[in-house]
DNA sequence: GAACAACATTAAACTACTTCAATAAATCAA
DNA sequence: TTGATTTATTGAAGTAGTTTAATGTTGTTC
């Protein structure tokens, strides 16, 4: 994969979420850094401060954390099209609490903390749109919120079939049970009686 | 209460959390009026547009929606030093899922969507700070997904009023209860196995 | 392509939490 | 002050989800 060929790729996230002058998008675009990941690479982990954000271009990767019982509890999966990143670790600079890693090969523009602020000193109209940028991000964790406090484990798993069809292909589904907050085995058992309802 | 009297605090609140220059505080000031709302009075309701932000100065408000099966929601209280409003309805200006009401008499400085869309228009310093803003809102969301993903309910009470030791007194239960994702009875048990153990 | 590790399924026993129903206590309205 | 309404508690019965353990399946590595 070649830098240039991926302008498109981020104009068109742009276009469809946060319209910006083409000169601000070509600046961003500069700012990043094109990044080809292994699976099971760690972009981010406890103790260590979040360096990057990342916007996916082709591969998966997830953003999980280690409760005090020891188990993975995973916060965010994002595929193409997604950002990533510990907004907290990120923008305070401060060290993390989460993991975050790679689950597929993966292609992501990255842009460092430095870089970032770089742009915002530079060319103010970024202020805007990484407000823009994370106030979706906040509707998104609300939605999140309200289904875990509210719906059944099988809603939610319905609906995550709904929202992200191809991730069960692509990620070890006990990583989905703990995103939708139950066992792993519960998770099974929710399969097997949806597929017999549907035989 | 007076408005000029409310400045101090709002100040505090910045001081505390996103300093910011003296010029911009009073501009800020200047954009917000002083609101004092009765108890249970609706500052937002669903298929409304939620036309305001407030910074509470006294009382206190809870933000809650109602789930398919017809029970309430808590998602947020927000007291004295918190902001309330609807990030999603307020920033795109369009319809809210969500109730926000006042729980006891409460006295707030409210801004509304066009002074502040005024504000990031004349002073660009306004998409920095109210960046910064909800950035910290994200880490909080982001703290309770967590804790309502991998806590039982007992621990999230503990928390609950560790962080929050005066809100029990100031609102019903059940209301508690649906903040944490739990029926009122649950809560009340939980509430005597502790108070049986402290004996 | 064998060997090992990681993952998924199933079932039985258990626990955290809900629901329902009855009662008590607190709050409010007149 | 009274009755009416809202809120909190308690207990019994039920359900959603966990845990443990065994078995089977898929993937990864050398």
């Amino acid at each position: 994969m070649n830098k240039q060929d991926t302008l498109p790729k981020l104009k068109d996230f742009f276009d469809r979420n946060i319209p910006l002058p083409e000169p601000a998008l070509i600046r961003l675009f500069e700012a990043m850094e094109l990044v080809k990941l292994p699976s099971k690479h760690s972009i981010t982990q406890p103790g260590e401060i979040c360096t990057i954000e990342a916007y996916i271009l082709k591969g998966i990767a997830r953003t999980y954390f280690i409760n005090e019982q020891g188990d993975e509890v995973t916060v965010h999966f994002a595929k193409e099209d997604w950002w990533i990143g510990d907004v907290a670790s990120f923008t305070l600079q401060r060290p993390s609490l989460l993991h975050i890693e790679t689950l597929e090969e993966t292609y992501m523009l990255t842009i460092s903390y430095e870089r970032k602020e770089q742009l915002y000193a530079e060319y103010p109209i970024f202020e805007r749109i990484f407000r823009l940028m994370i106030q979706r991000t906040h509707a998104f964790l609300m939605n999140r919120l309200v289904s875990v406090l509210s719906e059944s484990a099988d809603k939610r798993y319905q609906y995550f079939l709904d929202r992200y069809p191809d991730v069960p292909q692509r990620v070890p589904q006990h990583y989905i049970a703990s995103y939708l907050g139950i066992s792993p085995e519960f998770l099974s058992k929710i399969r097997s009686k949806k597929a017999k309802l549907r035989s």
